[in-house]
DNA sequence: ACGAGTTTGTGAAATCCTTCACAATCTAGG
DNA sequence: CCTAGATTGTGAAGGATTTCACAAACTCGT
């Protein structure tokens, strides 16, 4: 299901479709990028981002002629001036606010893990259904109700909801979050989820992973 | 970085590359069966399957008729005998062996889930470094301490390993279960990992996943 | 200022994957 | 047994993505 858009921030020539697999490596170079720029290099060759991406030189340079030309030719990419716009292609020059929906065992380790405020994602909201958990806190954020789920969202302006539903309930809510004006959804059940045009769903399926794998080992 | 197989079991024809989607949607499948079949349903048309996958009818055949021939025109495909093919084709009419190493938050979940145990995967280790972790059990399994990685994996004859590391832990680790024999990696750190032939490595970056939506909010 | 050496940006080719379209084959009903 | 209706299996077409290959443009040392 591709999609189209138009170019990010007033740039006049692109408007052109991007693929899904791009804006996947734009993600990989970012993190390798960072982790040069914070060992002092100043510039950086495609060769170089392909090895450490496992891909070639090529591919590097189709992936980011799409968003403009960011190199000097006989030099390569200045490391933070690529890192700056790959922020900014991907939209990480803000912060986007999250809400976790379903603190059980994935819920709370997702809800719990530093690493995504640190890349501007916050957690702003958790919630669940069990009177147990309602109340407790992880991370700062206290559980709440998910049956006032629509105000709550609107209320703390989430961007980006993670679901660590059972199966079963995952759709529903996941129409009450479209509904409720949130427009990105990262679900880790099992379910494929149906949703209004407009709203984008990434699925985190370890199952099929692991079936992935089984089949690898079986094919030799 | 696509892979060569030879068919599954004494089947001669079909030596054949078996592109990594077709897999991935096969294990799709194999869940809308299980339903499909737990609702008393015996049979099934590539349409039907293709709905509940978010897929087209034609891809559905296609998917299939690379391994086989198992529907009967003008009615459709037996649920019982295509669960069990497909069951066949992804190696999923035995069990296997995993471990968890790092036994952290995403750790600790994984180890924890018992979805994977009526699939067929079943935890026979977990490791970590941490003397505090070293000692507890999870899920009957009591976490042992990482340095005897090798040997352990070996005794306890390991198919699968998942890794719930500190990204600069999962390289030297991979290298270590690849050398005694861990043929597939599930990782969830954020690094790429480098492994010898014949190992297959499949990611799990919730952080890549979360950039896809911010790129996607930011496109409209 | 110049030539040797690098590296980018990008059309064109190649490869990979999906969709189309239809003959072949089945069921069901009379 | 025959016909109407349904659905599969699959070559061929189409579309998407990756790889190739090379001119253009830069740096650096002299
Ligand atoms: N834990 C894992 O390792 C793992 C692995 C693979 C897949 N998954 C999938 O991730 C999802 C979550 O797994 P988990 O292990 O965290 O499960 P869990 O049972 O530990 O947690 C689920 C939580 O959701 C809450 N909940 C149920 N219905 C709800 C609703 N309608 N609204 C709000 N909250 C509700 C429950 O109270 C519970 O706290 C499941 O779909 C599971 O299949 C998990
Ligand atoms: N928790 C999440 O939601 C989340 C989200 C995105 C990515 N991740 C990634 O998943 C990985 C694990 O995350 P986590 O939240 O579970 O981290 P964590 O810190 O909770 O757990 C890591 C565990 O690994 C152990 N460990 C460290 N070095 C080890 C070694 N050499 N051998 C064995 N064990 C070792 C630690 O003792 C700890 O118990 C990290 O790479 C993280 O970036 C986690």
């Amino acid at each position: 299901m591709p999609h189209l858009f138009t170019a990010a921030r007033a740039r006049p020539d692109p408007v052109k479709r991007i693929a899904d697999p791009t804006v996947r490596r734009l993600s990989l170079y970012l993190r390798f990028l960072e982790e040069f720029e914070g060992a002092g290099r100043t510039t950086i060759s495609s060769g170089e981002l392909a090895q450490s991406g496992h891909t070639t030189p090529a591919q590097v340079r189709k992936d980011l002629s799409s968003f403009g030309s960011f190199g000097k030719r006989g030099l390569g990419y200045g490391t933070h001036d690529l890192v700056a716009h790959i922020r900014q292609i991907l939209g990480l020059d803000r912060t986007w606010r999250l809400v976790v929906v379903g603190a059980g065992r994935m819920g709370s380790a997702i809800a719990q893990f530093p690493g995504f405020r640190d890349r501007g994602f916050h957690v702003v909201g958790i919630f669940d259904l069990d009177p147990r958990r309602i109340g407790q806190t992880l991370a700062g954020v206290t559980i709440a109700d998910v049956c006032h789920l629509e105000a709550d969202v609107q209320r703390l302006r989430a961007d980006i909801a993670v679901l660590a539903l059972p199966p079963a309930a995952a759709q529903s809510i996941a129409t009450r979050l479209a509904q409720a004006g949130v427009h990105a959804l990262l679900d880790f059940s099992t379910a494929p989820l149906t949703v209004p045009a407009g709203v984008t769903v990434r699925r985190m399926d370890l199952a099929m992973e692991l079936e992935v794998l089984s089949f690898a080992l079986t094919n030799r």
